[in-house]
DNA sequence: TTCAATACATCATAATTCTATGTATTGTTA
DNA sequence: TAACAATACATAGAATTATGATGTATTGAA
C-alpha cells in the first residue's frame, strides 16, 4: 500500500473474512490471495502476516492443522466457533467505519453497504 | 470509534478535506464538525488533533491566523497552495483504498466512487 | 547450478493516535 | 454567586500495529 497506516486495524478483518469464505488457508496462500484480489495493491508482508496469525490463534479465533508437502510444512488455518462470531463483528465494524468515512469525506458518491 | 486503529492514516485526509470545503476552521471547530458529521462516531481527541495540525503546518500544507475572541485565542487554519494539491492526493488515495478494501471484503455491495 | 518462489519464523523500528495532564476563559444554572 | 460544563489551546508518554531486516529451509525453473 502507498499509505501503510491506512491498513492498520483492517488486517484482522481481512484474514477472518477470507477464512470465512474459503474454509481454510495457509499463510502464504492468504498473502497471495490478498495480493491478487486487491490488484497487487495490498501486499501483506511476512512480518505482518505470521505474527497476526499467531495472535489470532492466541485469541482463540483460529486453529490450524499442519500438512507436510514433501519436506515442507504448511499450516492450514480455519475459524473456530468464536472466530466465526468474531468475523461477523469485525466485518460489520469495518463496514460501519467505511460508511462513516464516506459520509464524512465523499458524501456525493454512491456507497451502498446493506 | 470502536476500533481506534481503523482511523489511523485517515486523520490527515479528514483535516485537509474539511479545510478544502470550509476554507478555514479552528481546531476545536474541526473536532466538533467531525463529531457531528460522523454521527458522534469519530471523536477526535485534543491529543490527536492539535499535534496533527502542528505537523501539517510544519509540512507546509496549512497556515493559520490568530483571532482573539475576548481573552481567548483561536487559530484559524487554512490550506496553503501545497496543501490544496496535497488534499487532492490524500483524498484520491483514501478513495482508492476504500475501493480496494471493498473489492476484497464486500464485493457484493454497491460502492461507486467516481 | 543458480535463482526465484514457496513456507515458515522473530525482533527491532517506525508511525500514528490516544490517555493523561495542564492552563485558562466563558457561559449556564442552581 | 458559586459551581460546573463548554470552549480553546498545548505537550509528553503509552499503546498499538504493520513493516523492514534477518533467518532457515525446500522446491521448481532456467
Amino acid at each position: 500500500m502507498h499509505n501503510k497506516e491506512l491498513l492498520k486495524g483492517t488486517l484482522t478483518a481481512i484474514v477472518l473474512k477470507l477464512l470465512a469464505d474459503k474454509g481454510e488457508m495457509y499463510g502464504y496462500e492468504l498473502a497471495q490471495k490478498v495480493k491478487e484480489m486487491s490488484g497487487q495493491k495490498i501486499l501483506l508482508k511476512d512480518g505482518s502476516l505470521y505474527p497476526a496469525l499467531h495472535k489470532l490463534s492466541k485469541e482463540g479465533w483460529l486453529e490450524f492443522r499442519e500438512e507436510h508437502i514433501g519436506k515442507r510444512v504448511r499450516k492450514y488455518y480455519s475459524l473456530t466457533a468464536t472466530g466465526i462470531a468474531q468475523e461477523k463483528i469485525e466485518s460489520e465494524n469495518l463496514k460501519e467505519f467505511m460508511r462513516t468515512l464516506k459520509d464524512l469525506l465523499f458524501p456525493d458518491f454512491t456507497f451502498k453497504l446493506a
